[in-house]
DNA sequence: GGTGGGATTAGCT
DNA sequence: GCTAATCCCACCA
């Protein structure tokens, strides 16, 4: 059962939370795959100036100004690609990045395109996670309710994830940012050895 | 075990 | 020209 329009339609820092615990899903042509996200930043239109949408719109930003629920995929470092979920109001420009993810399903095609095998490198990082799910710029703009990339609710996949259900979370500041470096807008699932740091 | 640098492009100054 | 919501490998201990 993937998640309600409604879901995306909470505050960006609020959905950061509630998407701790979700299924992210991607049907790809080479197969499925099958992550429980574990650790997210959000990005905000007040006061963010490491939001990408803080100076306006862009080529590369436009979709961050649509619905709730889109995707939002850019290239950093000119050669790594991050994963987001377009949030808040329709015009503001806000999002949630996903930061890692804990392996669920189509484990052997995540080593493959990660030509990696310790569990603990295919998901745990933005750019290790867009690569292990298959995810790429053909994304951006597609919905999250309706498109091959779904998000999926925590209690839809109990036949799939054996692990705990139930966990606390974790608020510190963000990563990898010199603007705005101080806010409390990361969070993740306390305890998992799945995010990127602890 | 930990650290330092390189890869490579969009956007800003 | 410089920086960036990153990752990986070489090198040293």
């Amino acid at each position: 059962m993937h998640v309600s329009k409604r879901f995306f339609g909470t505050t960006t820092t609020q959905l950061a939370a509630d998407l701790l615990g979700s299924f992210l899903v991607h049907d790809s042509p080479e197969g499925q795959t099958i992550g429980r996200i574990v650790e997210t930043e959000a990005y905000l239109y007040h006061d963010d100036p490491a939001c990408h949408a803080s100076r306006g719109m862009t080529k590369r930003n436009e979709v961050m100004f649509g619905p709730p629920g889109t995707t939002y995929v850019y290239l950093i470092y000119g050669m790594y690609h991050c994963f987001n979920v377009v949030s808040g109001k329709i015009g503001e420009g806000e999002a949630v990045l996903i930061r890692a993810l804990e392996p669920v399903s189509g484990i052997p095609l995540m080593e493959q395109r990660r030509r990696r095998t310790k569990l603990l490198d295919l998901c745990s990082g933005p750019g290790k996670l867009v690569h292990a799910m298959g995810i790429g710029p053909e994304h951006i703009g597609s919905c999250l309710r309706t498109s091959n990339l779904s998000i999926y609710k925590a209690s839809s996949l109990q036949r799939l994830y054996r692990g705990n259900r139930d966990f606390e979370i974790t608020c510190t500041t963000r990563i990898g940012i010199t603007k705005a470096a101080d806010l409390p807008l990361r969070f993740y699932i306390k305890g998992s050895e799945f995010v990127s740091r602890p």
